[in-house]
DNA sequence: TTGAAAGCGCTAACAA
DNA sequence: TTGTTAGCGCTTTCAA
């Protein structure tokens, strides 16, 4: 493999001017040009970016930081970063912490260590502590979950009127009697869901019960098929049921069919996310649509703003309710 | 920030020596080491990999090529693949092709580029010319799909035996119409599996008809409602079908459901690869369990192994029929 | 328009 | 055991 030396030695020219040409720039005459590229072509000489990186002290790789990629959710934000990323000549690089602090901790010495330019953090169990530490030497975007006051610029949706508008929907097609499966309430987005089904409960005068209100560990099928056995067997039992991403609902979904009752006919269901799997679903799941690819687009585009030195404002995206089957009869 | 020559001076040594702390070699007096490691501390120093990786002729970095990260198929494997990675310290680069030639070359280039320093490719779409050119100069390995006489080595299952027993399955639960909805025959695999189909049946006296096989461009839901579509216009319908994905499966499954027919009783169903979803639906999948994650971590250590300059060998992993709901009342 | 040379941060061969 | 020094491959300043 040729390096830049031998292609100026077999041009004849000076190491630089092969550098001006590989980057387009600086004034290099049509002739020394094609004596150049011709030597490229000759020798079939790849500029190495180990050297090049050095040099420009960056790496051109974003970090993307998710929980799992088993969750649809993150699949689809990470489609559009990386088309975003492609596009301004970035790289990302996958970091599934599976909510392990010591992974997270690996991934971390990356970008110290400048391995990345940059990182997008999507795990809601990120060390909030050590992310804005991070933050202040290194260019950090929240996406979708995010930390207020911790002044690291984020992409989200508003997930208390999200939560809001899918109860409300509830509410307005008769239910009265609405449970929800929600996470951990440590999460942000969990604790702001929960504030939105309870307005939408109060607002339209029907009691908040603590016993209808349920928390998973994760946002996982099986997490929602155990939430909502524990819901079947309420003795006053809810009529619909909320829940916080799609995957609890589709095992929800399961667990109730299981127990051979009917959605929506028995009970309703929610999701959250419009993975593409709640299409597949029968029946299909009423849900709220993320804008996933644009999150993943936008803040991939926030962050190389960032890593060039640019102030970034945090965005809230618009959300969106997909009434389906699974609401209605 | 501080680099190593500042560490140096602050601690009163020569920049060798705190790379021999800092790379745990050599020979370094417990006392030397503790005036470096304080030097560390007090200037917060984190090594760069950009030196480092320059010097060493290497990214650390391992480049996965697959069509789409929307495939839970591809998501296991990854998880393997990291897993393994991360145990020898390389991380991944996570490239999704969309089956576009243009952005299979931006990545092709990355590892030219010394930018990766290797490759596990599972796009089955790939250029199979470059990848073997690339080759010559660079470690790839292939995971599940591959093109055996390309001299590349790669972890597979066996499809066409997979096949076989998919639908030897039918067959002895009663099935004699069955059909296959295959993807198309550009890929090895769809060869091999259609070959296994045809074999379960003339094993058994029964007809191939071509009329009962199907093809479909991607191995997506959509397709498999589309294929499932013209099946249910046959005159003579299939009782039961064979699917070369579980994405494909539950398309199908939707279809069927939406002209009021059930699974398994008027049409049983078959999937491939036991993704979670298949576990999800309603009724649940049989399917072929292919080992993801196994088939994720052993394409990893393969590849590094191949990085470090030793020979590797192709493997074939064991498969497994999972039967479900879906063929089974 | 081009070239010489310094240097990005690190490792390792060699010398002391 | 430690230090000196020569690069790894590239970009860029400065001078010609």
């Amino acid at each position: 493999m040729a390096n830049i030396h031998q292609v100026a030695k077999y041009a004849g020219v000076s190491v630089a001017t092969v550098s001006r040409v590989l980057n387009d720039q600086g004034t290099v005459t049509a002739k020394t040009r094609i004596k150049v590229e011709d030597a490229i072509k000759e020798l079939n000489y790849e500029p190495s970016m180990l050297g090049r990186n050095l040099r420009n002290s960056e790496s051109r790789i974003l970090l993307i930081l998710i929980p799992t990629i088993s969750n649809p959710f993150y699949s689809e934000i990470i489609k559009g970063i990386e088309t975003a990323a492609l596009k301004h000549n970035y790289n990302i690089l996958l970091c599934e912490t599976d909510s392990n602090p010591e992974r997270e901790n690996i991934y971390f010495d990356l970008v110290r260590k400048k391995m990345a330019d940059g990182i997008i953090s999507m795990d809601p169990a990120v060390n909030m502590e050590t992310l804005m530490k991070l933050a202040e030497h290194h260019s950090i975007i929240q996406c979708s979950e995010y930390a207020l006051d911790s002044g690291i610029p984020y992409v989200t949706i508003d997930n208390e009127d999200a939560a809001y508008r899918a109860v409300k929907h509830l509410i307005r097609i008769g239910h009265e009697k609405i449970a929800l499966i929600n996470s951990d309430e440590k999460f942000l987005y969990a604790r702001q869901r929960k504030l939105g089904y309870q307005k939408a409960l109060r607002e339209n005068g029907i009691e908040v019960q603590d016993n209808y209100m349920f928390h998973t560990q994760e946002l996982g099928f099986d997490q929602g098929r155990q939430a909502m056995r524990k819901i079947l067997d309420l003795d006053d039992r809810p009529t619909a049921v909320f829940t916080v991403s799609d995957l609890l609902a589709i095992g929800a979904l399961k667990e109730i069919h299981q127990h051979g009752l009917l959605v929506p006919n028995d009970i309703a269901i929610v999701g959250f996310d419009k993975i593409d799997f709640s299409n597949m679903t029968h029946p299909t799941l009423t849900t709220i649509a993320q804008p996933m690819y644009q999150m993943g687009t936008i803040a991939a585009n926030m962050l190389i703003d960032k890593i060039k030195g640019n102030e970034v404002d945090s965005i809230v995206l618009d959300h969106e309710l997909i009434i389906r089957e699974s609401t209605s009869g």
